[in-house]
DNA sequence: CTGATACTTAAGCGATATGTTAAGTGATAG
DNA sequence: CTATCACTTAACATATCGCTTAAGTATCAG
């Protein structure tokens, strides 16, 4: 999931996908790389659950798969606000400690 | 900083300083590989600005940067509401077109 | 049917990543 | 002072990643 996120050729994939469904080689045109290497990229995406696609005749049709998105955005905001929590904790023991050395 | 967290070492680091600070020989107690291996990946959140460390005697004692985690929280979140309010407009426009067809 | 289009499959190649062991370095406990 | 502890540095194996070219398959337009 993160791995997916990692490649910036991925992440301006997944960007282009968020304004809207795109074809392999709409998701292609701006990328300055061969198509093989750009499905290689969308199998790690799709491998990911970031994205789902569906072959319509010969076209493929991708989508973005924001529920995987949220998962990963979840992890992050948990470990934040724990980190946060305990900082928040501290502060309230320190301020306790200052009230009881200058009563 | 996708990178960074692309890796399960990694994330259980941060998962260990995101309960607190923590010396490299702690953090490298639960993960089963050599104590350079560890450094290194150290290094890596280090470099992507999620770990900060600083060395006191011969304990070198690190902490989480939270900040650097917002950001990757807000990249994804940008890109969920943008294709959740595409899907939104969408909703809409089929409403309308539905409407005009049932008057 | 024929040719063009939109991928797909397969093989390979160089660079980076992830781990190892072995040998330092510097701080601190006894 | 000496031994130990907590890393640090260096050299190296191996694997995975990102990309390439070349050849194949399936669909659609004319």
């Amino acid at each position: 999931m993160f791995g997916a996120l990692s490649d910036p050729s991925r992440r301006s994939m997944v960007e282009r996908l968020s304004r809207g469904p795109a074809s392999v080689s709409q998701l292609a045109e701006p990328l300055a790389m061969s198509l093989p290497a750009v499905v290689q990229h969308l199998a790690v995406l799709e491998g990911a659950g970031l994205v789902k696609t569906q072959k319509i005749g010969r076209v493929r049709s991708c989508t973005l798969d924001t529920s995987a998105m949220s998962q990963a955005e979840r992890w992050i905001n948990d470990r934040r606000t724990q980190w946060e929590r305990r900082l928040d904790r501290l502060g309230d023991y320190l301020d306790q400690t200052e009230n009881k050395q200058e009563p």
